[in-house]
DNA sequence: CGAGGTGTTGAAAGTGCTCAAATGGCGTGG
DNA sequence: CCACGCCATTTGAGCACTTTCAACACCTCG
């Protein structure tokens, strides 16, 4: 991937898109684009950090281990997302380990060439601090969910952030963007405990399932299943 | 509460501890500080936000309320931790609701004297990243423990956390700093669960329960019933 | 002493988890 | 084209943990 197309990728949708070109092409100078293969790691853990990543294309899980050997999966990101900026504030270590869930393009960019950035750019530390209190309410929302909703509230939750037109009521399919099984851990749940609610969310709320793709029949009726147990109104943009 | 006071009590603890003198001096100008007594809002999620605020003594409950009345506690905060800062990401309203738990000291600034300072400022921008990255941080750990812990290990963990000295294994004392139900909903359970959750910590560990007092006899123990369900090895300082 | 708030306990139901086995789709090799 | 094996998913049965609802104990304060 060349050097303009690395900027050209930051532009489109990252956060950040707001930074001037020049600032872009500054940060672009340490830069490379890699691949990283399914089920392979970009680091873990602990690992001395020395750069974030932007995904270009693919999908990746950030997760921590237990000492018993169990995984919680905090996110699994997408285009344009960018996860091991947390390592800035945390001793540059990374504060949970990121595996590729299928095969990932994504750029990596040197820590210190962001912090570079950010001191002689107000633009980028706005759009950093723009990012972070994003995750932050992120989190907020996820850990609410977690106390308020049950797992077929938390399911469809998940659906309704994936569609794609959420004014109209009128039928449409979802297609599930990685296997079940992580959505599962994704909603803090075990995979036989999903296969099951997502069962009872058919049944409450009148969906489809056919393998990875679910029709939603009435969007107010799913909203108004998963949303009662939440503090937001459907729907629940920002 | 003189302006020196509320620049002194700025300086004492709070997340603007490394900002400037004269910076605090002029955020201060348009501060003011309050009482507030228990069992009043701050604010309500939603509410147009013109300040945050700095708690000088006292506790504060963060909490966000679903559709069909059920509470979600985001957070409990005390002496020099501030809230309702995530509003100047949040089109100026407040992502959650604020109450005093008991009588509340705190400093109120209004959010554009923050911002303004930030922009002049890059020491205060710095410290605000700090904060939030820190924030985030402790979300993702709450995270983490909902998926990876029972009721008595979070229980356990909470503990841990109030204790002064981590390294003597010795017998040492912890004060619940408010009430047992409040502690429950902050750890995502019920009254009744983290009455029996307790009872179970008592009988793995060797702790033993007097009101809202609790002794620990090995810090060891304790620790190793708990943090093995979490990828943190203990003590988990940072 | 009585009232109200706070915490505990009991019994039963609900929710999600574990372990094991069955199902079903899909790509490969014959 | 079919059989095979692999993998993801579902299903079943039993269990563990948490919640619910109700009753009770305890403490403090008036």
């Amino acid at each position: 991937m060349s050097k303009q197309a690395m900027i050209h990728a930051l532009k489109n949708n990252t956060f950040l898109q707001s930074v001037s070109m020049s600032c872009l092409d500054d940060m672009c100078k340490t830069a490379q684009s890699l691949h990283v293969h399914k089920g392979h790691v970009f680091f873990l853990r602990e690992d001395p950090a020395e750069a974030f990543y932007v995904i270009v294309r693919g999908w990746v899980k950030l997760f921590r281990e237990s000492l018993d050997g169990n995984q919680a999966i905090l996110d699994v990101l997408t285009d344009g997302h960018s996860f091991g900026i947390p390592a800035l504030f945390h001793e540059n270590t990374f504060p949970y380990s990121s595996e590729a869930v299928e095969d990932v393009i994504a750029i990596r960019i040197p820590l210190h060439a962001l912090k570079k950035s950010m001191e002689g750019n107000i633009q980028t530390a706005h759009s950093l601090m723009q990012y972070m209190a994003k995750e932050h309410n992120n989190k907020e929302k996820e850990l609410e969910h977690r106390t308020l909703q049950n797992a077929s509230q938390r399911i469809g939750c998940f659906l309704l952030k994936l569609l794609h037109n959420t004014h109209d009521d009128g039928p449409q399919d979802i297609l599930l963007p990685y296997d079940k099984a992580l959505v599962s851990s994704r909603l803090g749940m075990k995979p036989e405990t999903f296969s099951r609610a997502l069962a009872k969310l058919k049944a409450e709320t009148d969906i489809q399932v056919k393998g990875s793709t679910i029709t939603v029949s009435s969007v107010q009726k799913l909203a108004a299943y998963c949303c009662t147990a939440c503090s937001h109104t459907f729907p629940c943009k920002p």
